[in-house]
Parts: C-alpha cells; structure tokens; sequence
DNA sequence: GTCTATATGGAGATAGAC
DNA sequence: GTCTATCTCCATATAGAC
C-alpha cells in the first residue's frame, strides 16, 4: 500500500465532499475544515480548486477509456465485450466511488480540460455504439434501437457510485454478473 | 393553453439554467440576465433562489407520487404496472425536461423541505420494491436480487431527461416501448 | 414591474510570519 | 507545512425612487 501523499489525500477529501454538494457549493474553507487545517494551507498542496476537479475528473476518464481500449483489442464476441464493459465500470466505481461522483456531475465545471474530457466521453461512446451495431449486424443481439439501449446500459453503469456504497456486503463478481443478467439478457436474442 | 405568469416564467428559466451548471453554480444575476431584466426585479416575482428550487422540485416529485398511487392501485399484474411506471417517467421527464434535472442532481440544496422529499423518494423507492417483490414471489419476473433490479430500471428511468431532449423526432410511445423492452424483457421469464 | 444603490456575507486566492 | 491577515470579487437580498 503506497502512502499517501498530503496532495493524495485533499484529492480525496475533495472527491468526498464533491459527491455530497456538488463541486459548486464546496467552499475551500469546507474542504480546509474537513483536512482539519486552515483554507490558506490548502494552496501549499494543491493550485487551485478547479485543480482538484481537473484531477479528480481526467484521471478517471483516462481510466475508461484506457480501458475500452483493451476491450476492444480483445477478440471477444460482442456479448463478451458488453460483459468487460460491466465489469471495467463496476471495478473503477468501486475503486473511486466519490471520483465517480464528480465525473458524472461536475465535468461542466472543468474550465481548460472540458473538450479534453468531453472528447473522451464521446470516443467511449462511440466505441460503445459500434459493439452493439455490431452485434446487431452479426445477429448476435436482438435489433432494437442501439441508442436506447446503449442510454439504458450506459446510465445505469454509470449511476453505480450511487448504489454499491448502499450495500454493505459488497461481492464485485456478484454483482457484475447480476448487472450481466439484467442488462444484457434482456437484449440477448 | 394557459398564459404563463411571470413568476412560471422565472421558475422555467431557471430550471433550464440549473439544468446546464447546477443550482449552486447558477447566480440570480445569471438568472437575470437570462429573463433579460436585473437581479433585483426578481424579488418582485419569487421569494428567493431557495424558494425558486423547492417549487420545482416538490412538484415534480408530488407528481410521480401521484402517478405510483394511480398504478399501485390498478389491479394489473406487476409487469403490467411496471410499464405504467416506465410511461410514467416518460410523460413526466418529457414534460419538464428541465425540472428532472434539479430533481435528480440538486435535491440535496434543498433546506425546509429536504425531509419531505427524502420521505417522497423513500416512499416510490419501496412502492417500486414492493411491485418487483411480488413479481417475483408470483413467478412473474425472474428470481435476481430486486435491489439490482430496481436500481438498474430506475436509474435509466431517471436519465430520460439527458438522454430525450437528443432525439430530435421523438415518439414517446415508441421509446416507452422500446424501454419496456429493454428493460423488462430482461426480467421476464 | 423595473430600476439604482447598497447592505452583508462569503467566495478563491496570496503574502509573509513562524 | 500551517498560520493570521488581507485582497478582490461576487453572492443573495432589501430599500426606496420612478
């Protein structure tokens, strides 16, 4: 386990309050409150606190898209793909559950980095649509409209930093294979 | 149609403002200069920013309350009500786009009535459990954990609102349809 | 019903002592 | 690395003229 650094860990402080207010309503005088320092110490680690979103939110994006990647070198079928999609979400929401808060939130308050990021989120879409037309073309899931289905998968993965802190009993293997069955037998022919 | 009195005038524009950066992140001066007078002329139409958030909201919410009484006490089986539910969110979301925004994402800026919308929302969360329960206790939907369920259905129900306002010639019957599809025929035997 | 002027408080951030 | 003090700007909201 790497130590954390000072920077590391108002990082994570951050994403914490982030996810309860939003990052508007999260004063540096909150966030020096709960480091249990001044708000002026805070600068000593940290540029500024569109600095702290800039992290929070980048590295994650980086994190899925490195992470669509792979998936699509693998030579899975298109099932198979939709399955390491389920499984890339629920391990890095778990990992970074107040992460997840702010870049499902917050990303329009990104000032430099917001093409960046919503270049990204575009890509990872568009990766997206083209397993399930693919799949649709093979005749591998049933012809429904890719964009619902995509908008319905896609919401609900991205809406688990919500849901996996309610359980207290956590098992991530479980859980990726209820959301495989939930998700992907009701478009699988 | 009804003429829109200026206090529903502001109450829309802003619902439209707090859906792109968030009710903190909105200023009254931006509110202002959207409906095209001063800050202060405001106050003339709406008590305060706070007072502007909890009308949409409540209503919003009282509506879907209202509509999960209506399909409780339908006497159709639990598919049958769990595809009012989803004609449900597809009236309300495409009704006040704008409004679902601050109801999903900025709930927690409320004050006075934050319990009560807590209580709200708890209340159509254990309507809707209760629903799949007895689906699934009468062998009419599949035997996977109804927390799963539910989260993954009502996370893309409450999602509509990013998601509608894309199609540019949408058919809220057909993407009700398509809905039910997706996200039903995944949990029926 | 809208304006100008203003009250009051709090925001992000910096300087410089310790 | 943290502090106190402070800068500058902008927030919500009110008072009172027109």
């Amino acid at each position: 386990m790497k130590i954390e650094t000072r920077q590391e860990e108002i990082i994570r402080v951050a994403a914490k309050l982030f996810k309860e207010k939003g990052y508007s309503a999260v004063t540096m005088r909150d966030l020096a409150k709960a480091m249990g320092i001044k708000a002026a110490s805070l600068y000593n680690h940290i540029k500024s606190k569109q600095d702290i979103l800039k992290t929070i939110i980048i590295s994650l994006a980086e994190e899925f898209t490195e992470g669509m990647l792979q998936i699509q070198a693998s030579n899975e079928n298109c099932i198979g793909k939709l399955n390491r999609i389920i499984e890339l979400h629920v391990k890095i929401s778990n990992q970074n559950i107040y992460g997840m808060a702010s870049l499902n939130n917050d990303w329009m308050h990104l000032e430099e980095k917001l093409e960046y990021y919503q270049q990204l989120r575009d890509d990872y879409e568009n990766d997206f649509r083209k397993i399930l037309e693919t799949g649709i073309a093979s005749g591998e899931i049933i012809n429904i409209k890719p964009e619902v289905m995509m908008f319905s998968i896609l919401t609900t993965l991205r809406s688990l930093y919500l849901w996996i802190p309610k359980k207290e009993d956590i098992n991530l293997d479980e859980l990726s294979h209820s959301l495989s069955q939930i998700l992907i037998k009701g478009i699988n022919k």
